[in-house]
DNA sequence: TGAACAAATGAACGAATGTTCATATATAAG
DNA sequence: CTTATATATGAACATTCGTTCATTTGTTCA
């Protein structure tokens, strides 16, 4: 009965359950590996990239935002929902307006260990 | 003719001259700004994620992995491409399996930085 | 050479994602 | 209260993405 739709795997059996063991001990549980791939997505798109370049210089509103990316201001806005909810991304009313900042400076750490990496080819 | 498909904007004219004067500086150009978003998207999906926590403990082969992981061959080799091809990851076939391994420190890096993130709820 | 195993790859399918459009909410000013 | 401006949000659509299945490539050993 399909018993075999994953890997039977190659050789020994010992180094198998060494690494089995290693990897239940090592693994974040399921919840929290999810978190964190979904906190990845979200930096997985270049408008959301270049709203946090924005926001490294400046506390910004929506519609600065929108006009600095030449974009409308429902696709920033939408993607400004997807960024504060993943907590990188704060705002405060000021009037008829919104600004927003960066939340707080993992941000930075990874977008600049993310530019390295990819600059050492 | 259609000359306000992107914000018309709030308030003050100098303040948005220096921000887009600001964002013509610092703004990465749009080439390397993909290829940063197109890593971050690699570690944006759970499954690679874990494949990237076995390697940060061991070098492993294909189907141990698959095993580890409890996933098919062809899941995990799909997988492990889009990793290489990133160069989070890199290879050696030794007989007639593949062993694959961390390519570079930035990996480690990236995802403690997210972890921290995430852990402060 | 041929059988057996490990890994890679292309096509296909369903799920997830980003933008647009239309509209709703919120604030300020008349 | 009405109008104008700034922002948020839901539905729809096209595109992208991850897995599965079938097949191919590469390696070892008989």
């Amino acid at each position: 009965m399909d018993e075999n739709r994953y890997a039977e795997c190659c050789e020994s059996r010992e180094l198998h359950e060494d690494l089995l063991r290693l990897v239940a001990e090592t693994l974040p549980d399921e919840d929290r590996l999810l978190d964190l791939s979904e906190l990845f997505k979200v930096f997985g798109d270049s408008t959301r990239i270049r709203i946090l370049f924005v926001l490294f210089e400046a506390e910004v509103c929506v519609c600065d935002l929108a006009e600095a990316l030449k974009m409308t201001q429902s696709a920033i806005s939408h993607q400004l929902g997807i960024l504060k909810r993943s907590k990188l991304v704060k705002s405060r009313r000021e009037g008829k307006s919104v600004f927003y900042s960066l939340a707080d400076e993992h941000v930075r750490t990874i977008i600049s260990q993310g530019m390295e990496h990819i600059s050492e080819l």
